[in-house]
RNA sequence: UCGGGGAUCGUUCAACUGGCAGGACAUCGGGUUUUGGUCCCGACAAUGGAGGUUCGAGCCCUCCUCCCCGAACCA
């Protein structure tokens, strides 16, 4: 199960400035022209086939935001016109991400919930000789249909009267033409420059379930001859789509100029969806990666998805922010990955608490600790700050002995330049606890150091000498005899392209098939058996990890922090 | 080929609709620091091209180039 209750809107972003867009300009000037009798309302309208991504953030960000700043209203709308696609389980999902993001819909409704309505206006467009049975192939319509910069023809069934038409269409409601025998067309242009206005298709012959609607319905309206109207029926103004859906604007306004509808007609604009680098976000991409084995399922940390980013540790306050940041244009346009990462990162710095945990362990000995009277090594408890940036966190006990583990990366028998951490002749500070000095090292036949020997300064509890000496380095450590056994999951991302699929025109070739990293042998720190399931905390000097909901002392990294020492190396 | 959109620092979003091209991320440099984190300071860096209008053009006009979308009984 999913925590989703932590995720009430951030105050800052109720009183976000003001930033303008095309978008919002073009609300506040049909506010200014009252152009509409009803406050604002918009919907974000996915169809049940699919699991939702930070692509569809971006629109129910802007759906619902737009609705708010302007003391609206935003609904949530399945588009669910395709029996063949759609299913239950999807729109379960998207209802819990939409919640998860921090959004309440006005209301959820269905589009199959007008599916009465839309036969009624259908006839009635019969009626007026705005539509006609077609009983030709899909092929030979397309044929008809023409091409770019070619005028398409009419068909023979395009003339029948309004009566043949009439007869013919309920026929298809009640079952009696096979699929795809036939179809409720438009009579719009067959010669109009404008491809969707070239005689669209409203009605084609299903026979397949509906989710919602069962058997009920042998004919289902498409997309365009549904949305529109979908739109009118709940009192939506304002319509925000996606760019591809330019062209079908003008059949829009066509269908709702039709029907015998009141008030202000909504409209229908389009924005750029967004697109991030080094992922993919396109139904049919991320669905053939998990069909295809290539992550373990639709919540892989590796995904865009929202449950994917939910499980590694994406705040859903930094997803809203990222997304209410980077506005809405109609530029084709790809963000650097890394800004969306400074915005978790922003977020969480704020607000996870600080653990240790050491990631490659390497054990380090103190060899002049006290021992006890039973010639046990003693057992000191040190305080350690939880979050540095917010003092309400308070402080924590952490056990410091004798052995500790520390992490491989933080002692070198022979430092390169510039390396602080800790080498034969060093001084370092345990955070929190004690300066120490190494002594040397066992190494193994090849080198390879088994047990780093140091000294501590008893004068140094807590990390600072009273001589007011510095050390070059702070290194995080746990104590052996204390640590938990934990695992850890390290994400890479998930192609090694900037832009996957570029150069070969498929993603999967820039797969990077070594994007997850699982480290088994983790010590942790005593305290991260307590932290909740999804639950962040950072890691210190390392990154920031969520907990998994399900497996005992297992953490999926959500974002490492920014390593200068990283940096330093890969300058050389 | 036709129609619809688009083009501003490396990446993105701005520029009060004609008045010194700004921010964020990234990069580089420096400072603070018990996280090589955070924070602070600084630097780098752009109007696709050619004309035109204007005192003045990223913005207006003309031509060109390049990019995206559109010929499902998908959405």
């Amino acid at each position: 199960m999913t925590d989703l209750t932590q995720n009430s809107l951030n105050p800052s972003e109720a009183e976000d400035p003001k930033r303008s867009d095309f978008v919002r300009e073009l609300v506040s000037e049909d506010l200014e022209n009252r152009r509409f009798n009803r406050s604002v309302q918009t919907r974000f309208p996915p169809e049940p086939n699919g699991y939702l991504h930070i692509g569809h953030a971006k629109a129910i960000v802007l759906d619902f935001s737009i609705a708010q700043e302007n003391g609206g209203i935003c609904m949530l709308r399945f588009d669910d016109t395709n029996p063949t696609t759609e299913d239950q389980r999807y729109v379960d999902a998207i209802v819990e991400d939409v919640q998860w993001l921090g959004y309440n819909p006005a209301s959820i409704n269905y589009s199959s919930d007008y599916f009465e309505q839309l036969y009624e206006w259908a006839e009635l467009l019969i009626l007026e000789g705005l539509a006609y049975v077609d009983a030709q192939s899909a092929e030979e319509i397309a044929e008809q249909r023409g091409g770019f910069g070619q005028p398409g023809i009419e068909g023979p069934y395009r003339d029948r009267t309004p009566d043949e038409n009439l007869a013919l269409f309920r026929e298809m409601r009640d079952g009696l033409h096979p699929e795809g025998s036939c179809v409720l067309r438009a009579k719009i242009d067959m010669q109009h420059e404008n491809m969707q206005l070239r005689d669209p298709v409203m009605y084609r012959i299903r026979y397949d379930h509906h989710y919602r609607t069962g058997d009920t319905w042998k004919i289902y309206p498409s997309y365009d001859w549904a949305h529109g109207q979908g739109d009118a029926i709940e009192g939506v103004t304002h319509s925000l789509c996606s760019l591809e859906f330019s062209d079908n604007r003008a059949l829009y306004d066509w269908y709702l100029q039709q029907l015998p509808l009141e008030g202000e007609a909504p409209y229908q604009t389009e924005f750029a969806r967004l697109e991030l680098t080094y992922t993919v976000t396109s139904k049919r991409r991320l669905k053939q990666l998990v069909d295809d084995g290539h992550v373990s399922g639709w919540d892989d940390p590796r995904l865009p998805t929202l449950r994917a980013l939910r499980r590694r540790g994406y705040p859903a306050s930094a997803i809203r922010e990222f997304c209410s940041f980077i506005g809405v244009s109609r530029t084709n346009s790809r963000h650097d990955i890394e800004l969306l990462e400074s915005f978790v990162r922003t977020e969480l710095n704020q607000t996870a608490q600080r653990r240790m945990a050491v990631l490659r362990p390497l054990k380090l000995v103190i060899t002049n600790w006290p021992e006890d009277e039973h010639g046990e090594p003693v057992i000191e408890m040190r305080t350690l700050v939880n979050n540095p940036e917010d003092d309400a966190d308070g402080t924590r006990e952490v056990p410091f002995s004798r052995e500790l583990w520390i992490e491989q990366d933080d002692f070198r028998m022979e430092p390169p330049p510039k390396y602080f951490r800790l080498s034969p002749g060093t001084e370092v500070r345990l955070r929190g606890g004690y300066l120490v000095t190494c002594t040397g090292a066992i190494c193994d036949e090849e080198g390879n150091p088994l047990e780093v020997h140091c000294t501590y300064d008893p004068q140094t509890a807590g990390g600072s000498a009273p001589d007011g000496r510095k050390v070059k380095s702070t290194i995080h450590w746990v104590a052996a005899s204390h640590a938990i056994d934990g695992s850890v999951a390290l994400y890479e991302r998930l192609f090694k392209e900037r832009i996957p699929g570029e150069t070969t025109g498929d993603p999967i070739d820039d797969l990077d098939r070594d994007s997850v990293e699982i480290l088994r042998d983790c010590k942790l720190e005593q305290s991260l058996s307590d932290v909740e399931p999804n639950e962040v905390v950072q890691f210190e000097r390392i990154g920031y990890f969520a907990a998994d909901p399900v497996l005992e002392d297992h953490f999926h990294r959500t974002v490492g922090l920014r390593d200068e020492w990283a940096r330093l190396q890969n300058q050389r």
